[in-house]
DNA sequence: GTCTATAATACGATAGAC
DNA sequence: GTCTATCGTATTATAGAC
């Protein structure tokens, strides 16, 4: 695949993480990632949605990979995630406050706006899902209840990051984290 | 205070639950409003910014409230958390998948990019964390535990919304609702 | 206080040369 | 594949009449 390609994509990413689907322009992409601008079109023809939504599902599935390998023996969830969830407070401070991923601010903007890009957000939030019920799976936890603490594990880390990007810090996160913990090790 | 200048704020949290800050323009509210198309600068002279900001700041003490007048004998925190999310739910699907309130979608687009607005999120999701702390605080937990309990239940509403929003369906707020009566109960 | 008209700028997208 | 130039349409904000 084309390298130029990646590029705008792994940019439209850190651009979006911070300002959101309105708050970032082709211009931006084009400028920040320093490709040339001609070829914007030529390897998107069907524009910013297109762009976005790959972006977003691209994400995705980097986010959903992080989870998996978070502990490779996969004995205990509850310290996977707790990690999990301290590296994205960290990047939060380092970064100058992004999200970590684009998904939760595109979601928001996008979700009564555009199908094409909901439908990228909803395949997205469910790797995400996905992967947090696989860990809880691997340490024991019935199905039913790794499915619903999947969704609740996700909404609890996409809530912190808001908050933690709001108060320019990442102790909301590492609350989030430090109860998550407590809560999966009973 | 003048009615025109109400009715604009609740025009601007209707569309930005919605929309978000930069998928509302100002012409958007000026015409779904009915205001008079001469008065917008007129009631706010510092233009979106500031109408943004007195929304958000407004929408805050509502939920605030809401969260407070939740159950009046206090004696239940638990249960009052779990009875306001679900109204949310219900909120979301009966609203075309809106949010409840334009903080989740403003917060995210304007933490790093206006001062102004993001010190009136800020603002806001300290009210909302307070008035869960308070709650807790009735039903006996102690201060600390009452505190970080306040931050957790905030990014799990939040992160609640977003996914019902993206999902289209009240359902992961109902998980999230579930999960935190649970957790609360013990 | 409210109106219309418009300035000034940014946006997404396209055309056509090379 | 990449370039520049530009179209058409949004946006926020302002000016000036009434």
């Amino acid at each position: 695949m084309s390298n130029i390609r990646e590029h705008i994509l792994q940019t439209t990413c850190n651009l979006m993480e911070k300002q959101g689907y309105h708050g970032t322009g082709l211009n931006e992409i084009v400028k920040e990632s320093g490709a040339p601008k001609g070829s914007l079109y030529h390897y998107f023809p069907e524009g910013k949605e297109q762009i976005t939504a790959e972006a977003v599902w691209q994400s995705g599935r980097m986010t959903a990979k992080r989870i998996q390998n978070g502990v490779s023996g996969g004995s205990n969830a509850a310290k996977a995630i707790h990690d999990f969830i301290l590296n994205i407070a960290d990047h939060v401070e380092t970064s100058g406050f992004a999200a970590g991923s684009p998904l939760t601010a595109v979601a928001m903007e996008t979700a009564t706006k555009s199908e094409r890009i909901n439908l990228a957000c909803r395949e997205a939030y469910t790797l995400l899902e996905t992967a947090f019920k696989e860990k809880l799976l691997e340490s024991g936890f019935t199905k039913t209840k790794a499915e619903e603490l999947g969704t609740f594990i996700t909404a609890t880390v996409e809530g912190g990051i808001i908050l933690s990007r709001t108060y320019h810090s990442g102790n909301p996160l590492r609350t989030v984290a430090k109860h998550l913990k407590v809560l999966l090790s009973q």
